[in-house]
DNA sequence: ATAATACATGTAAATACTGACATGTCAAGG
DNA sequence: CCTTGACATGTCAGTATTTACATGTATTAT
């Protein structure tokens, strides 16, 4: 029964509070989304999964035929050694850069508004972490992490945005002759 | 038969020039590999269904039983097709952020170890992306598009190594206590 | 009342991906 | 000659992920 990187972020959160699995489903979808998604389908047997191993028990069960899950101590241990002791996989993946590669195929106005695209996506994903930034505070601990991690976003976010606006700016000035006349 | 991120962009590289199975794996490794890895376990079988596909064709016999495969003309307008109509996933995976935010599960040392790894391991990127994008300009149409997506490599691991000193810094500042008292 | 919406949990099939196994070729150095 | 290492292609089992299907409950607005 081994434990994937799903499984330990889902500890992770279990670790910090109890949670249904639809709140964890949706703290997915809010804080950790951008980094590593997961949909409910995902989610449910990897508790399951979870519960069988001992890592998580339930606590109680809420209105809607929910049920609270909540971090147990060999839980918590797996949690520290995984985050200690084993390496991180190193394969981002983000198709929308990976397209990037490819764009000389398109016409260059195509791909021009490919570009804008993502200046315009960077910037709302800015937007969106810094009014979330607001909330979360270094000198709180237990805020404290989820603050560095959004921070990492907002200086993510603005490089990528300056650097779709940089591109844009290059192949504009590389080629003049698919800019519109200005009176 | 549906083809996925990873058989377009297998398309993409072999519409710019013909290669063979173990060179799309290198060119993978060498610059796809940062934002779509792809494992020659998983490339093989993809080539045999874009040539299924009709979207590339065998073209000449190498010195080791390596078979060499373009694009076909199917397979451009497949490319183009993907580029220009449908919307790139919106699914990043980075397991090394994920983990940032149960940092605070570990002892604080732990936790700056681990931010200082990252910042090696930004450095380290950042070099290597500079090194290869001396010899990619812009101007030159062949190396243009893979020049603007190093350049987005570069912005970002600067700004992550810079993140990472960031939060190493906001932490020695809030935790005093863990600092190794200076002579 | 009732309709829409958010809450809440599951399963199944298809596809994607990783890691291990398996095989063989060619070139260079000892 | 022989061994090492890079070249080269493939398969398979297990795991992970996506998309669609399926069901039912409580609240809120009309």
């Amino acid at each position: 029964m081994k434990i994937g990187v799903l499984g330990h972020l889902l500890l992770g959160l279990l670790s910090e509070a109890e949670r249904t699995g639809y709140q964890l489903t949706r703290d997915f979808d809010v804080s950790l989304a951008n980094v590593w998604a997961a949909s409910h389908s995902q989610i449910y047997p990897e508790l399951a999964k979870l519960e069988h191993a001992g890592l998580i028990r339930k606590t109680d069960a809420g209105p809607r035929g929910s049920q609270r899950y909540a971090a147990t101590d060999a839980g918590r241990v797996a949690l520290r050694d995984w985050l200690a002791n084993t390496l991180p996989g190193d394969s981002p993946r983000s198709e929308r850069m990976a397209r990037v590669f490819f764009l000389g195929t398109l016409p260059p106005d195509h791909a021009i508004g490919y570009l804008a695209e993502q200046v315009k996506k960077h910037r709302e994903n800015l937007t969106r972490y810094q009014v979330f930034a607001a909330s979360h505070r270094l000198a709180d601990p237990s805020t404290r992490w989820t603050r560095i991690a959004l921070e990492a976003g907002i200086r993510s976010e603005t490089a990528m945005a300056e650097w779709a606006a940089w591109a844009i700016e290059c192949l504009e000035k590389e080629l003049p002759q698919i800019l519109p006349p200005k009176p």
